[in-house]
DNA sequence: CGGAACATTGAACCATAGTGTAAGATTGTT
DNA sequence: AACAATCTTACACTATGGTTCAATGTTCCG
């Protein structure tokens, strides 16, 4: 009772704009709060504690709809760590075949950079007549 | 004239649906095609290679915003190499953040995992409870 | 009392790269 | 002639994580 805290100031505590706490509650991350007699949202320490739990989680790299189900695990009663566990699997084998992908984008571009330093003593623009022809369909991690 | 084809031919050598050419042209990536008696779009050899450089930007890493600008510098009689070197360079740069942006969710993921593991013979979860302390805010790598 | 600063709502909007749909016109094959 | 395939258009929708807006109501400070 004595510590009821407005949408604004639990989005200060938590470094949050107040829109994005109204969404989680749209989202059904958080719970719809309680109200004041003016129809403000009135949060508890529970709720802050619950908006640390999404912020963090994910910093940690879950989606919001990962995160929902890790919510869903903390308010079981059951303690169920194998789906937790289940759930860090699939997130990080999303997370590394992204990364492969995004190495390989990396690969590409510095590949092209040479491509245009070489060029440039020449006037002609090697990266645009490179990508014409189509040598990576397949075959090319370089240029 | 002997060569011209259809959307649907067009978008077969491609390997893109039609759907993508049209959308393509909607973004102007690609100029309107002309047209057939029958309202049919009708494309040449040039619209068949600009499509083709399309897609090799895409797979080195382009977005479709800057292949907008590869093919303006690509249009543009002047040869210009430095905009295109400039352009790759800011790429690769917002690749290299979100590259490491990626290695750092993935440790995190990583570290939750072992966690995990480590939990598995006590009865409680190590995630659910560690997630809620916020101790990863500025300092944690490692959970 | 007055104005600033805060709160409420729903709806629309942002970027990205397309995909899907509906309804109708045209083309090719049998 | 019938039928399937292909084409046309505009508009809506997908996923992600929110942000912005307008119009209106409340609380706080001097």
């Amino acid at each position: 009772m004595t510590d009821g805290c407005t949408i604004g100031e639990l989005a200060r505590r938590a470094g949050v704009p107040t829109s994005t706490v109204r969404f989680y509650e749209r989202r059904g991350l958080l719970e719809a709060a309680g109200r004041s007699r003016a129809n403000y949202r009135i949060y508890g320490p529970r709720a802050e504690e619950r908006l640390g739990f999404i912020r963090s989680a994910q910093q940690a790299g879950f989606t919001l709809k990962d995160i929902e189900v890790l919510l869903g695990f903390r308010d079981d009663p059951t303690p169920s760590c194998g789906g937790v566990q289940a759930l860090i699997e699939s997130r990080l084998e999303l997370v590394e075949a992204e990364s492969r992908r995004l190495a390989q984008v990396e690969r590409m571009l510095r590949g092209w950079l040479s491509v245009c330093r070489e060029a440039e003593a020449s006037g002609r623009c090697g990266v645009l007549e490179g990508l014409r022809e189509k040598n990576l369909e397949k075959t090319g991690d370089r240029p």
